[in-house]
DNA sequence: GATATTATAGACCACTCGGTCGAATAAAAA
DNA sequence: TTTTTATTCGACCGAGTGGTCTATAATATC
């Protein structure tokens, strides 16, 4: 009974935005895969027949949110020209308004929880830490190609970037009453500052 | 049966040991009662005597890592005398050897989940970091009064130092194949440096 | 010694949840 | 038309888990 060839891919999809939905509301220790399928709008059976385990589901929302998220992330860095602004262009990671953001937090600590304790959640946290560390190297590197910064550890510099972001990031989620927007936007305008200066050409503070 | 008074203290140091150590090892979406009483060398029933169910366990088991933990940071840096040493006593973060820092990342990483979902959790941590907030603001109160830094918002200053502190831990933490102690170190200095830069009366890079 | 109290054990219960399975439906293929 | 295959359903099972309950023993109190 393939009636359209695209029914896999439009259920998956479906299925999909209801574990994202649900792992947000619920967190991976208390969403059961009845939360998963009522969301959807399937039954188990009919759920179970895409993704044939609570894992393997979880894994692909996982995957799912990482290329929602990382996929804006290069296009807001994109929409700027010199490499500081690029790298500077994470503001709305710290914006209430933006709904992506908001629910991103929770299935982010989720994953770090995971793979405090699991491997495999581990490798995949990494690898996406690796993706996001190329991508604010590729405006390092611009930048020091543009000579506005002077020749760095490319790598190690990116990771400490994007270490400041992550943590600012979740303390503005998690202690949202007594920090603001503006102390993240000011907190990672400074700390990124500051890892840069051995590398800035002119030194302006 | 209380033979010796101190009976019901020395239990719950005891159950509290074990629930430490049994949460770092699964977490506390996989940790059962029954590990927990294993652990402690206790029947549930015995156990279930001191901590009546296993929110209450739990709970506890976060406040007295909390302790430890903020104890260790109290002592370290009451161990330096200028301010800014003070601020910057927080090394043994980043440090494998540090038996205690190791397995306290997955205590706050769990944490920092349960905050996410949970209310209770999230009031708990709140109340965490204000006590760490105020314990570094207090350094910058003395570097302002010993005229090291100029005036400035003690807690916003305070609270992204240790935002930074954080993000920096976990990154390592979790993805320590390519972030070494040493990434951490000179992450977090030239980070602190960079918040600070505002406020320090010679500008000495 | 009798009785009440505290501590500990572990069997047990009620419930949850992931996963399985057979049935039903219907399109597609033969 | 018959058979095969893809899809969906929901009842069901079995493992595991938090929490309860009874039994027992040790101690304290009278």
């Amino acid at each position: 009974m393939p009636p359209i060839p695209e029914l896999e891919e439009i259920r998956k999809k479906q299925i999909l935005e209801a574990g994202l939905k649900t792992l947000t509301r619920k967190g991976i220790a208390t969403v059961t895969l009845d939360d998963v399928c009522k969301e959807a709008g399937l039954s188990k059976g009919g759920m179970v027949h895409y993704y044939k385990s609570k894992q393997i589901l979880f894994m692909a929302v996982f995957e799912e949110f990482f290329r929602r998220i990382f996929q804006q992330s290069v296009d807001t860095m994109e929409s700027y020209d010199t490499p500081m602004d690029k790298l500077l262009s994470f503001g709305w990671l710290y914006d209430w308004e933006n709904e992506d953001t908001a629910w991103g937090y929770p299935l982010i600590l989720n994953l770090m929880f995971l793979s405090a304790h699991d491997e495999e959640y581990r490798d995949m946290l990494r690898g996406w830490i690796g993706k996001w560390v190329t991508l604010l190297g590729e405006a390092l590197e611009l930048g020091i190609k543009q000579e506005i910064f002077l020749p760095m550890d490319v790598i190690q510099t990116a990771q400490s970037l994007s270490a400041v972001f992550q943590g600012v990031g979740t303390r503005w989620f998690l202690a949202r009453e007594t920090h603001s927007s503006d102390w993240a936007v000011t907190t990672f305008n400074n700390a990124i500052k500051g890892i840069l200066s051995p590398y800035m050409k002119s030194t302006k503070g």
